[in-house]
DNA sequence: CTTGACCTTACCATCATTGGAAGGTTTATA
DNA sequence: TATAAACCTTCCAATGATGGTAAGGTCAAG
């Protein structure tokens, strides 16, 4: 199986399968005559587990331990769990932010007319302007 | 006012601040003789605002079409207010996108003993294995 | 034997930010 | 006054994960 079959098997791009290689993620495989790298089913499904990993929001490098802790069968469930769970605090954390972004945006949108007036309190709450939060 | 405090008075590392002005988001300043930037409380203002609309999450692009527009007095606040429901709209698509990652996971890791045990729901997920959804 | 679809490596770009190196200037202190 | 510390300057590189492109080699079908 060339890397283009082995791309659309897996879900990920030959680029990036190019890429995992590269940095290490996944072994080398081999290669013909004519330097084309052959896959077989067990790196495509390697490939897969990494594709669910990233698409999970996992890093490639916890991607890496989760995928070392797969290969490895007498490990302990305990570290995979600690790093799934750190994981998910860190995906918390990061929505927390963004729905505070959103939570102000959208108060500012809300006090703001949208229309052809120059008055704006967007602008003015970015220009350090305090806004009255009377009402909320 | 030289970048350091610049810096300080607005919460934009003297890096950025030079890269700002590299990319023409920010105005280049006048010099000293020594080649020194100079800064006075306009531009601790406008880079306050820059420093502000980040913050919230607009992109450097963004963060230019909305000082333009405070520069303009006599823009209409609906162009405003468009650049930030379009913020809005893009954040909380990200938002869900996590949401969904932390909800597969935070189930997964609800299945998985988390103990010396070998048997791991999660790594089982990532290879491919199907799992029971029972009880959800 | 040509064409087109594949493969190879090797760069460059993205986005926002940080870091460092190598050198010049200003300020404070010994 | 000498010197050291704390600034400042420009330039270059790296981050993380991915996409793009260019220049070239290979393979299968027509």
């Amino acid at each position: 199986m060339n890397i283009g079959q082995a791309s659309s098997a897996s879900g990920v791009s030959a680029k990036m399968i190019r890429y995992y290689e590269s940095i290490g993620l996944i072994r080398a495989p081999s290669r013909t005559e004519s330097n084309y790298r052959v896959y077989g089913s067990d790196e495509v499904h390697v490939l897969r587990f990494v594709k669910r990993a990233r698409t999970l929001g996992f890093s490639v490098e916890e991607t890496a331990t989760l995928l070392s802790l797969w290969q490895d069968k007498s490990r302990a469930s305990a570290e995979v769990k600690d790093i799934a769970t750190g994981h998910i605090a860190a995906l918390e954390t990061k929505i927390n932010e963004l729905q505070g972004m959103v939570n102000t945006l959208t108060h500012l949108a809300h006090c703001c007319g949208g229309d052809n007036r120059p008055d704006c309190p967007i602008l003015d709450d970015l220009a350090g302007e305090t806004i009255s939060m009377k009402g909320h």
